[in-house]
DNA sequence: CTGGGGAGGGGGCCC
DNA sequence: GGGGCCCCCTCCCCA
């Protein structure tokens, strides 16, 4: 099947075809600006989740379930520096380059964990195998792809897509002679270790290259909004690590840190061998390059590249690669927005009057130049996709936490971010852009339905979710269900920046800012903004209380305030423990007639269960509260009657014909021979076994209790 | 602790 | 099939 045969195809993806094909959008966390956290750390996904040392320092990023291939995570965020912006004491270790028409433009920088989000903490993949992100470049910004399923608890490690490394590669080759007298990197940069093992030609070759990278993104930008900036094309740095690698290659030089005569060896000891044993990833450890071209490069032939030679994508673009086996293959035809589903596409009309301008959805994916209304709907638009030289290799030394930045040389670069917008608010702006996508055909050349796990019940087809099992007589059900499983929420208010799962959620959201009550309760007129909210108002007039405590009897109109009360119940304490059942009783004359009714007899017959509850409901009741402990049997044996009488009037005829039996053998256990008491009847505390009921009843009351308030007081 | 309102999330149904 | 609408459920906040 082809989509199963289609994951190598991913290796041949370029970053326009990750933003246009990835399945799942996962925005960061909304996070509330009062939070003491820092964003870096609260800006984190809720699928995601950090490791942490020893000391509490974030070691890596890690999934919580379950993670398709085709998700996106992005767009990194921190502070935006010109080049000759960036403070003179900047740490430059989280510095990653934006670079537009080939000239590095800006810098992002991830050092603050105020300004910057989680993905400053995504390790650098130092192997193939164990990279399942890549980093690309959509607009300004830059977002990590799945490129694999990530299981649960397994690290996020992130690489560079091709078409960022090939842009690295001509800018360090331009750089290498620029900056040479840097300190060592303390941890290899992709770029680097790209560069070290080409040979100067290839590395023209690249340059030369770059010029038609600009085409793709020229040819992109034909169908993006009128405020797309030109030209860009991303770059950024990488972490370096120290390397004790021999031969000297352990140094890298970065773009900026070239301090160092290439030893652009073929040697690199990583080239030509998989590395099978090479641990799980740890931090410090060198980065190791993995031979991830072609075999056209002549580079590494010994495994096959997760690059393979870029190519174009047939048709145009293609159907994302299949999920693994437990998750629900979800793709999108090759010529609709990426996320036709769940990006509201700025021509909706629906929508945007329902909102008016500022019910603007979240931009869902990547920044107008980029965006699903930015595709050449035609075949031959796609012709003008020039074809890649073979990739970069994933490896060691990620662009995820990219340290020993560019030496910033204010001096050489031309400012140019004045008008750069944080990445966030590009996003926002994006959104506005979004529609062209509607115009698209939807089921253009090449669109193919994805055949989904189907079941069959009562006749009619179910969808399963192939991570929580539940079924949806509607595929676009599951789809939305999915979310909830991704993290995905592509709907984000513009105001409070909070993102939904659903569009309807946002609107409902939309509310609160424009403080519109649709719904008016037509007794008192009061009005509300959700029917669900009216709803339970209304409960208010027509003195409906749909929840009720099983102990006391107690009714509420809302289910969280029975829920409440129960805690009532439950932190209470309950010193009389029968030794049999371990059931526990606020009165020791309750756990006499559970010894004597229930317990001892079949305790899994349905009578026997009632019973039990019923012993319960009285142990809780505020007859049972009036009772001291030195109460008589027949002084029980009242107060049983009594509840039993009130407890029942609101019950159905069956409930008492039931009830009256229950009655019948309550009465019985409490008339029952004091002796023998059951000896497995055991106190919690302070109690001797070989109490009998009316022993007991002669203890002080200990436990004095708040009466539970019941029905009717 | 109770009760009322506000808000968000999940899912079903219909167009 | 996708999107919109609606409902139900749940939780939080606060008087």
């Amino acid at each position: 099947m082809k989509l199963e045969s289609s994951l190598s195809d991913m290796s041949a993806w370029r970053e326009l075809d990750f933003a246009l094909n990835c399945t799942y959008i996962v925005p960061d966390q909304v996070s509330d600006p009062s939070f003491s956290l820092p964003k870096a750390m609260t800006s984190i996904p809720r699928n995601l989740t950090f490791d942490y040392s020893a000391d509490n320092e974030v070691t890596g990023v890690f999934s919580k379930e379950y993670i398709p291939q085709g998700t996106r995570f992005g767009p990194l965020q921190g502070d935006l520096y010109t080049k000759d912006s960036v403070p003179k004491e900047a740490n430059r270790k989280y510095f990653w380059r934006i670079y537009s028409g080939g000239q590095l433009q800006h810098f992002i920088d991830g050092y603050d964990v105020q300004k910057s989000n989680w993905m400053r903490y995504v390790n650098p993949a130092r192997c193939l195998a164990e990279q399942n992100l890549v980093a690309c470049q959509n607009g300004r910004d830059v977002y990590f792809y799945t490129i694999r399923p990530v299981e649960p608890k397994q690290e996020l490690l992130v690489w560079y897509s091709q078409e960022f490394a090939q842009r690295l590669c001509s800018q360090q080759d331009d750089l290498r002679h620029k900056h040479s007298d840097e300190e060592h990197p303390k941890q290899y940069l992709p770029q680097q270790t790209f560069l070290q093992d080409r040979t100067k030609e290839e590395v023209k070759q690249h340059l030369e290259e770059d010029g038609e990278e600009k085409i793709d993104v020229e040819m992109l930008e034909r169908d993006t909004p009128p405020d797309t900036p030109d030209e860009q094309i991303v770059d950024f740095s990488r972490k370096m690590e120290r390397e004790e690698e021999p031969e000297g290659r352990g140094v890298i030089p970065s773009p900026q840190h070239d301090h160092r005569e290439p030893p652009l060896g073929f040697n690199h000891p990583y080239l030509s061998d998989h590395h099978p044993t090479l641990p799980a990833p740890h931090r410090g450890l060198p980065l190791h390059l993995h031979g991830l071209y072609g075999h056209r490069e002549g580079l590494v032939s010994s495994y096959s590249p997760l690059y393979s030679h870029s190519r174009h994508l047939q048709p145009p673009y293609q159907f994302l690669p299949p999920y693994g086996p437990h998750y629900p293959r979800l793709v999108l035809p090759p010529y609709s927005p990426p996320f036709p589903s769940i990006i509201p596409s700025r021509g909706s009309l629906r929508y945007s009057s329902y909102l008016g301008t500022d019910g603007v959805p979240y931009p869902p994916i990547a920044p107008p130049n980029l965006l699903p209304g930015s595709l050449p709907f035609a075949p031959s638009s796609q012709g003008g996709l020039k074809e890649l030289t073979p990739n970069v290799s994933p490896p060691r030394g990620a662009p995820a936490t990219p340290e020993l930045s560019p030496p910033a040389k204010p001096d050489s670069y031309h400012p140019s971010l004045e008008q750069s917008p944080s990445s966030c608010e590009e996003a926002m702006n994006l959104s506005l852009a979004l529609n062209k996508s509607s115009t698209a055909p939807r089921n253009g050349p090449g669109h193919k339905s994805l055949p989904y796990p189907l079941k069959k019940q009562n006749g009619k087809i179910k969808y399963e979710c192939n991570i929580c099992s539940k079924t949806f007589g509607q595929l676009s059900n599951l789809k939305v269900h999915l979310r909830v499983h991704s993290g995905e929420r592509p709907f984000q208010c513009h105001l409070c920046k909070k993102s939904f799962t659903q569009l309807a959620h946002l609107q409902k959201h939309h509310l609160v800012h424009t403080g519109e009550k649709p719904h008016e309760c037509q007794v008192c007129h009061k009005r509300f903004s959700s029917t669900s909210n009216l709803k339970t108002h209304l409960r208010l007039h027509s003195g409906e209380k749909p929840y009720q405590c099983k102990l006391c009897n107690t009714k509420f109109t809302q289910y969280i305030h029975l829920k409440l009360h129960r805690r009532l119940h439950s932190s209470r304490d309950r010193p009389y423990r029968c030794a049999l059942c371990s059931q526990t009783f606020f009165h020791r004359f309750s756990l006499f007639i559970h010894q004597h009714s229930c317990c001892l007899a079949n305790s899994s017959s349905p009578v026997n269960v009632h019973m039990k509850e019923m012993v319960e409901r009285f142990d809780a009741s505020q007859e049972a509260d009036t009772l001291t402990e030195i109460a008589s049997a027949s002084q029980v044996g009242e107060a049983v009657e009594h509840w039993l009488a009130r407890t029942l009037e609101g019950e159905g005829k069956e409930d008492q014909k039931e009830a009256t039996v229950l009655l019948k053998a309550l009465t019985a256990a409490i008339n029952a021979p004091v002796t023998p008491m059951v000896p497995t009847a055991l106190p919690v505390s302070h109690h001797s076994p070989t109490l009998g009921f009316q022993e007991r009843a002669s203890v002080v009351h200990l436990h004095r209790r708040p009466t539970v308030k019941t029905e009717g007081q």
